[in-house]
DNA sequence: GTCTATAGCCTGATAGAC
DNA sequence: GTCTATCAGGCTATAGAC
């Protein structure tokens, strides 16, 4: 299932150009930095990629495989409402949450993907875990709200939550734990089941 | 208060750039280009601005001055909690979300800012704005939550509803509407106010 | 304060030896 | 498949005329 016809070499120039674009952004790296970064001269780089876009594309899509196969089993281990938000945003802190550099790979990319790179997204994260989440987040929903919106927002509230981590530093009350990501986790699904209203939870 | 002493040239130079840096970011920016669409030669930029670099700081600076000083009557003009977290969302859904230019800059300082870039933003938007609604946050969080982490998950929920509108839109269910900012108002209030639990609730 | 001209550097990409 | 050498073009920034 993994991209197929890659060499070694064409997978260790993949590896080592995702930490420089996920840090310098696509206009910020150029072929020398990769090409050094891997051991080798910039031209021997155009044996294993066509130009830079490709490489960048091709990297892309290397970083975005596979990282939604675990969604199922993850969703149907809970039995509860509450216990299936749960897993939902622990499924979304696992993919974004630790991996900076998946995590500044898609923020980059939503200022900047094309139309293809879009769709690249889409279709290897976005739509899987949609599709897979559906069925949750409708019962979720309720009637009550769009499941839609829902999604986005259980989604916005993982992923805003470490890309604001520069700012959130150096905020008053920012405390070591919330880069926890299981305190962050407990956090966000006690936001999101049980909301702010005071009724009957006073301290 | 404002940007003290620019001249109009100057001025016309910032406000040409922002669009230009918002959408193509600093690296994908040439002097040239700034120039262009304020109808002078690029060499003739360096009169205003000493470098590439000061014009981009200064262009953020111009950018994110008062943006906040409506906050205060804003939040103290609802009396009841709900009222005041309607207020908050409206106060960020007005910076963020009609304005794209302010938006992109800002989603892209979290992954470019070095830390002098990052206090610019601290000192004009976030720490205001988090001082300005610190009571309110506090009244919302009501000893259960914490309130650093609420205030951070407000501005998140805004934030990412827009910045994720690319993805979003090309999901299953996207609607028009979703990008009527009122409704994204009400629907994230609905959310952090009542939460998903179903008691009570049930359609 | 703006212009033209250009220095000096970095960029992506290619040619051809090995 | 990698190297060296190189090109053509774009970049920031400066010099100097007006």
């Amino acid at each position: 299932m993994n991209s197929p016809g890659y060499s070694k070499t064409a997978v260790k120039i993949l590896e080592a150009s995702l930490p420089l674009f996920a840090a310098r952004g696509y206009n910020g790296v150029a072929m020398r930095d990769i090409a050094q970064t891997v051991g080798i001269t910039a031209a021997a780089l155009y044996n294993h990629f066509s130009g830079k876009e490709t490489l960048y594309f091709s990297a892309l899509e290397y970083a975005f495989a596979d990282k939604v196969s675990s969604l199922h089993e993850e969703l149907s281990a809970a039995s509860d409402p509450e216990g299936r938000l749960r897993r939902l945003i622990a499924f979304w802190i696992e993919i974004f949450g630790g991996d900076v550099i998946l995590r500044s790979l898609l923020q980059r990319e939503m200022s900047d993907a094309d139309e293809q790179r879009l769709r690249l997204l889409l279709d290897r994260v976005f739509l899987p875990v949609y599709e897979g989440s559906g069925v949750v987040v409708t019962e979720l929903a309720a009637g009550r709200m769009d499941a839609h919106l829902l999604f986005v927002a259980i989604l916005g509230l993982v992923l805003s939550h470490f890309q604001l981590s520069p700012i959130r530093k150096l905020l008053p009350g920012s405390r070591p734990e919330h880069d926890d990501v299981e305190r962050v986790a407990a956090h966000i699904a006690q936001l999101l089941y049980y909301g702010l209203e005071p009724v009957g939870r006073q301290s």
